[in-house]
DNA sequence: TCTCTGCTCAGAGGA
């Protein structure tokens, strides 16, 4: 417990504590021995004495909390009357997952974790669009400049997609929106402040405090100083975004008040709800975060143009606050650990189920929710009522025990590797860590100010530039394309002021895009920039998982297939397939091919369900997934091509743009390959002036081919399009549940992979254990008769060692000439090797193309391997050879990891082992076969690798590997001479 | 022990 974080704020405003004891005093009280030393031995403690229905909040021994009120000798007392706990102020609940849980907890909780599960509405969308004209218009509230607004967000880029997906036209809505106008101008002339203009509209408002009953004021609007301000506010744990903050007057009881106060819109029904009010009452306290207390809030329908005042009555912000704990409390506690501590981690119960037939009927949750009951509850569930249980049976007749069994197991592996993942990657660093602390880990620049004037871009996208206010920027990680934080720094009022993404760095400036405009803050302002790495969401797999779950025949088929092993069918002919005037392009695409390669094109056009492609290094997996693209397009088919990275998506799209096949990469331009972001949909819009939705309906129509990465699918475009066959590559490198989210949207799969390689990545050992590595490649790889091989290699190297060792000889040569290639060096002869190193023969051997596998020893040369290589299974190993290549004006020379280098070749490669001790200690990485099966499979020509060999020989597979190329003789060994390291780089000069 | 890619977001209404 010696986070420093833990230390800073604890004093002053933000009293935060750790507590370290809970004694329950009675029914009546609980008492919290706290401290606010991060030091445990200290004696420095506190007490806080818990009243009334303060006692239910489940505080417990180790957790922090942020007091409100006041403290007497060491002593705080939060009751119904006075004082706040915020428990873990650090997890920022927004105000509509608050206000949404007063209803349904168990809903705002299951809503949290399904984010994006719901489909789009109507009426979300005319609300939007309605917001946006509201926040436009300014204090200009005129029939003309309304409908010109309306006319210029409805028929602008920014909601295309979204009117796409709803399948609605330009006209359908603007119509629907002109309705509102009327109310509009009628607000308008009510409350915003004309000079010369008497305002008589007045309201009756019981202000916080107010002795006295209801007073009349007479409210005036006479600013508008933001729209959608987003305010982080670790004080109340919340966060969120306001419609509208405005500058108001308020005359009352002939005194004139001026206050900042927020101001929500609603578009839909004037409910005056519960639930509206509390968003209001809630926003309340999140302008603190900000500016000082505003007491009350304004609650705004735009229908009818009624505005309603809003208290921040202590009552109601007590009872939110203390919602807003409970959500907190089952945020954090996701996973419960047995007493014994032995037993395997379980998930933990989420809130009750509500039992209220009505409500749950139309709850956007309920599958989730039932869901969640049967698969993972089940055994909590025997005090629920009867027609509860009767609804969540209903709900989840259509699974199986195995379904539930597999939602179960991924949810909770999923749950563990977030849990893993949360604690260094939060957000919480930014108003927990000083800049200048968290800029030694190159996370954060700090002591910036604002330089240049702020370019408007697009709507909500502004461009910025920072400058360090003094000396040089410091060494940081932040890199284009980054997204960051901006914050005012030593102003905790200022926090997430905006969220954007680096667009150029340049010395000691960085320029970024924002959301938002910051001109209007002081120009003195200090800001600090911090680097949003963003927790690996699981949003995105438990949405999928959700979807598989589902009651409709698309999923169904894929639980059959993907969970009970449903054997994969093939019909008989291809006559049937291909239409016949395609069949003479396919009989020209498939002469370019070797007879595996053909056996899989023949496999995928007979598959009915789907088909595994194992490409193992060298086989021509690109070429073979482009002649497959080819052939489908050829025969009228639909294809998505997907796989997890972008690089890995855009490596098949350059080679499938010298063909005449065109295609739509959807994704951001950023992200996208320099020359394959003409065929993106920005760019396509850009050049065809695609303005309207019939132009884009047009678009997506006229596309067979389309291409993004597996969580790209969340694009409008799969709501409306299906495809024959989807083409997952890499995809023995996916998770199953990432994997599975482009499968819905097609007939047949083929996933094309190599269980040999990497496979996913995950980092908690609990979930690694319980299978979470296992791919969807590898996990249908015993269906036999869906796979295919590329046997038939076209990269020398691999013949070399490779092949009797992991792949048992399966692997044959393409053509004699591939087994005769050498790497083509034209210019050795004429290299001048400095002179210092004319007299070393290792190095002109090293080069001889006729030694087409070397390695060279470096165990009596003494010489530190770090500076040497271009794979490496280690970043900082990486880091110093690009220094140095830096420093000597080496280019274009990739240097990186043996993980990112998968699904990839060059013609030379170099690999440096690094390890290099006597105790034979090897680590974790290097212990992984597949990880060295990578790193030695990525040469198209030459390979040089340098180790210890020694050292490595501790380590059985490439003890097996070294020993092989030695008594084959296929390997020159070599021993480096001290001080020879830097010339090994230089090889890469030719 | 040291391998890392994807993702805006919070809130848009309905009953």
């Amino acid at each position: 417990n010696s986070d420093p974080s833990q230390l800073a704020w604890s004093m002053g405003l933000n009293n935060r504590y750790c507590v370290l004891h809970v004694q329950e005093n009675g029914a009546l009280e609980k008492h919290l021995t706290i401290t606010a030393s991060s030091q445990l031995d200290d004696l420095d403690t506190e007490l806080c004495i818990l009243r009334h229905d303060w006692i239910s909040v489940p505080v417990q021994p180790g957790d922090i909390i942020h007091l409100e009120g006041e403290c007497n000798a060491g002593v705080w007392i939060i009751d119904a009357d006075g004082g706040y706990l915020i428990l873990y102020p650090d997890v920022l609940v927004s105000g509509t997952t608050v206000s949404n849980s007063i209803r349904c907890m168990r809903k705002a909780i299951l809503s949290e974790k399904f984010k994006g599960c719901e489909p789009g509405l109507r009426p979300m969308l005319i609300g939007t669009i309605l917001h946006e004209i509201f926040q436009k218009a300014g204090t200009n509230f005129t029939q003309e400049k309304l409908q010109e607004i309306a006319f210029s967000v409805i028929h602008g880029p920014k909601y295309l997609k979204e009117l796409y997906q709803l399948n609605l036209k330009e006209n359908d809505i603007m119509q629907e929106i002109e309705e509102y106008f009327h109310s509009f101008i009628k607000w308008a002339e009510e409350f915003i402040y004309k000079e010369n203009h008497v305002c008589q509209h007045n309201m009756q408002i019981k202000w916080p405090g107010d002795e006295k009953d209801d007073s009349w004021c007479t409210v005036k609007v006479t600013e508008i100083l933001d729209v959608e301000e987003n305010i982080w506010c670790p004080r109340f744990g919340l966060k969120g975004k306001i419609d509208v903050t405005a500058g108001v007057t308020i005359h009352r009881r002939s005194t004139t008040q001026s206050m900042i106060m927020p101001l929500e819109l609603k578009s839909g029904k004037e409910s005056n709800s519960i639930e509206h009010r509390s968003q209001v009452v809630l926003y309340s306290l999140l302008c603190q975060g900000r500016r000082a207390d505003p007491e009350a809030g304004f609650l705004l329908y735009l229908k009818t143009g009624n505005m309603f005042p809003v208290p921040g009555n202590r009552m109601d912000r007590r009872e939110l606050i203390k919602l807003r704990n409970e959500l907190a409390f089952y945020l954090l506690h996701t996973v419960c650990k047995s007493d014994t501590g032995k037993e395997r981690t379980q998930l933990a119960s989420l809130p009750p189920l509500i039992n209220d037939s009505k409500a749950c009927s139309y709850c956007s949750q309920k599958q989730n929710c039932a869901l969640y009951s049967r698969a993972v509850e089940q055994q909590q569930n025997h005090f629920i009522s009867p027609d509860v249980l009767a609804a969540v049976e209903n709900e989840t007749q259509h699974l199986k025990p195995s379904h539930l069994e597999y939602f179960h197991l991924w949810y909770l592996m999923l749950t563990l590797e977030s849990q893993y993942k949360d604690g260094k990657k939060s957000c919480r660093n930014i108003w927990m860590i000083p800049a200048a602390e968290r800029e030694k880990h190159g996370d954060c620049i700090g002591n910036m100010i604002r330089v240049e004037c702020v370019q408007k871009v697009s709507d909500g996208l502004y461009l910025h530039c920072f400058q360090r206010k003094k000396g040089s920027a410091p060494a940081t990680t932040l890199m284009i394309g980054d997204r960051v934080v901006v914050s005012g720094e030593a102003d905790s009022t200022l926090l997430g002021l905006a969220i954007g993404y680096v667009q150029q760095v340049n010395g000691s400036k960085i320029s970024c895009l924002l959301d938002r405009n910051l001109s209007r803050i002081p120009k003195d302002t200090i800001f600090r920039l911090d680097h949003e790495e963003g927790a690996f969401g699981t949003d995105a797999p438990l949405g999928n998982l959700s979807k598989l779950m589902g009651n409709s025949p698309a999923s169904e088929r894929l639980r059959n297939l993907i969970i009970d092993f449903q054997k994969p069918q093939f019909i008989q002919h291809l006559s049937s397939v291909l239409p016949p005037e395609a069949k003479e392009t396919v009989a020209n695409i498939l002469k370019g091919l070797n007879k595996p390669q053909k056996q899989a094109m023949k496999q995928v056009l007979l598959s009915k369900d789907y088909t595994l492609i194992v490409g193992m290094p060298g086989t021509g997996k690109t070429t073979t997934i482009c002649a497959l693209v080819r052939i489908l397009y050829a025969g009228g088919f639909s294809v998505l091509l997907t796989s997890f990275t972008h690089t890995a998506v855009d490596n098949i799209l350059l080679k499938l743009a010298k063909f005449k096949v065109g295609f739509l990469r959807l994704g951001r331009v950023q992200k996208v390959h320099p020359a394959i972001q003409k065929f993106t949909e920005e760019e396509i819009c850009r050049s065809k002036c695609i303005k309207t939705v019939a132009d884009l309906e047009e678009l997506y129509r006229s596309q067979p081919v389309v291409a993004t990465t597996c969580m790209g699918i969340k694009h409008p475009i799969f709501t409306r399009k299906q495809f024959d066959f989807c083409i997952v590559d890499e995809a023995s490198q996916i998770s199953q549940p990432i994997c599975l989210g482009p499968l819905f949207y097609s007939i047949r799969f083929v996933l094309v992979g190599d269980h040999q390689q990497l496979p996913p990545l995950v980092q908690n050992a609990e979930a690694r254990d319980l299978g979470m590595g296992e791919s969807l490649f590898k996990r249908l790889e015993r269906n036999k008769n869906a796979i295919v091989q590329l046997t038939v290699h076209y990269c020398l190297v691999a013949t070399y060692y490779n092949n009797n060792l992991v792949y048992n000889g399966k692997l044959e040569c393409g053509s004699e000439k591939v087994s005769k290639a050498i790497v083509d060096l034209p210019n050795l002869k004429d290299l001048k090797l400095d002179q210092k190193f004319s007299s070393e023969t290792w190095l002109k051997e090293t080069l001889d193309p006729n030694n087409p596998v070397c390695f060279l020893n470096t165990e009596k040369a003494g010489c530190k391997p770090s500076d040497i290589g271009v794979i490496s299974p280690y970043r900082h190993q990486l880091k110093i050879i690009t220094d140095l290549m830096t420093s000597s004006f080496i280019k274009n020379v990739e240097v990186n990891t043996v993980d990112k280098y998968q699904g990839r070749d060059k013609s030379i490669i170099i690999v440096s082992f690094v390890r290099n001790n006597a105790d034979g200690n090897l680590g974790e990485l290097l212990k992984d076969w597949r990880r060295l099966n990578v790193a030695i499979t990525r040469a198209k020509h030459k390979l040089i690798m340098l180790g210890c060999v020694p050292s490595l020989c501790h380590y059985p597979p490439l003890k097996k590997l070294l020993c092989h190329l030695d008594t084959e003789a296929m390997i020159s060994f070599f021993c480096l001479p001290l001080g020879a390291c830097e010339s090994v780089y230089r090889c890469n000069l030719l």
